[in-house]
DNA sequence: ACCTGAACACCGTTCAAGT
DNA sequence: ACCTGAACACCGTTCAAGT
């Protein structure tokens, strides 16, 4: 359908250029070249162009990803682990400008001032807590304080977001602490105890 | 304020009870009330009522965080990561409900069955990819897959988020797949290879 | 059969009038 | 000085009229 790319087409561009916050149904439209009447033949409303607009994006992600696995069936572990984040990586970084409106087409308040006060507060308490550490010293605090709090926050947010059960959370919180332990490991000096 | 803390309130039960899409300024000012013009003294505009109301919930995270910390200053470093998780945790799943409100607060959109969908798709490729690796085996594949995954969908989001200099992010990237791999090692039965 | 766009209900926001 | 709520501009959505 060329009408629908039409209004695909344009629903990013203004995201691009105007926001979320100026994207209107009217608007859409015009700038796809059609009436309002029409985009409600495609859509039954607002959320669901944002709705297939996301839907779309995620579609292309998964076809990228499960490329990506079914290319290295058979290859070591570390190889793909190097290949997954990679994946994952350049996708979301590849057109950055389209990632960042896709989430904050889904977003409707700028809160990233807010969370950039909570971050700098959580990464100073943590990185002078670490600096105290008797067992260890860090090569490189800072990137390692860094580490440490996005995976940490970024997984609990993703695990609400999945909505898993309690059962697969409380086992989840366990595999994060371990892995976060297994990763310390590799980079402290351990100091001599005796 | 009386009147600032009822309007809060306000918000939030209207939140939990009929979700962000009902939240109109009516309504919080009718249910705290007060009239429409009188919330509009405390708050410029709507934006800035649910910003204020995620910059409490932020600010007392951060003075559990601080706290959290604080309290363990020089112990070994294990219990500072449990510390951290348990408290970020906690703080979250504690009310889990005002969690969610909150977190949904923000978003326009009922994303919840399109990252189901694509969640489904990543976790099966990866489970099929992992179980094809020839130098390990692990003991408990589906728990190993969706912690991996949830930890780097979830920490690449929140380096979105948080809007990190290329630099930063390019070491963040190195240091999750460093991570990863360290947890792998903890994880696998390997295979003996000659 | 498909498209149009004026009209409607409702939202965020304002400000003259009231106390 | 502070609060009120009708009024305004604008949004999402509909549907009678047009092709």
């Amino acid at each position: 359908m060329a009408t629908l790319d039409a209004i695909f087409e344009a629903t990013i561009q203004l995201l691009l250029r105007d926001g979320p916050h100026r994207l209107t149904t009217t608007r859409v439209a015009e700038r796809a070249g059609v009436s309002v009447g029409t985009m409600y033949q495609y859509f039954p409303h607002k959320k669901a162009l944002i709705y297939a607009l996301n839907e779309r994006y995620l579609d292309a992600l998964g076809d990228r990803i499960e490329a990506a696995c079914r290319a290295h069936h058979g290859a070591p572990v570390d190889r793909m682990i190097d290949t997954l984040i990679d994946t994952y990586w350049r996708a979301k970084t590849g057109r950055a400008d389209v990632t960042r409106a896709l989430y904050r087409s889904v977003v409707e308040m700028d809160n990233e001032a807010l969370i950039e006060v909570f971050a700098s507060r959580a990464d100073a308490a943590c990185a002078a807590m670490f600096a105290s550490a008797p067992d260890m010293t860090v090569a490189d605090l800072k990137r390692f304080n860094l580490t440490l709090l996005t995976v940490i926050f970024g997984t609990v947010r993703n695990a609400f977001e999945r909505n898993l059960s309690p059962n697969e959370a409380e086992e989840l919180r366990g595999e994060l602490a371990m892995m976060c332990k297994a990763y310390v490991r590799t980079r402290m000096i351990p100091h001599n105890q005796q």
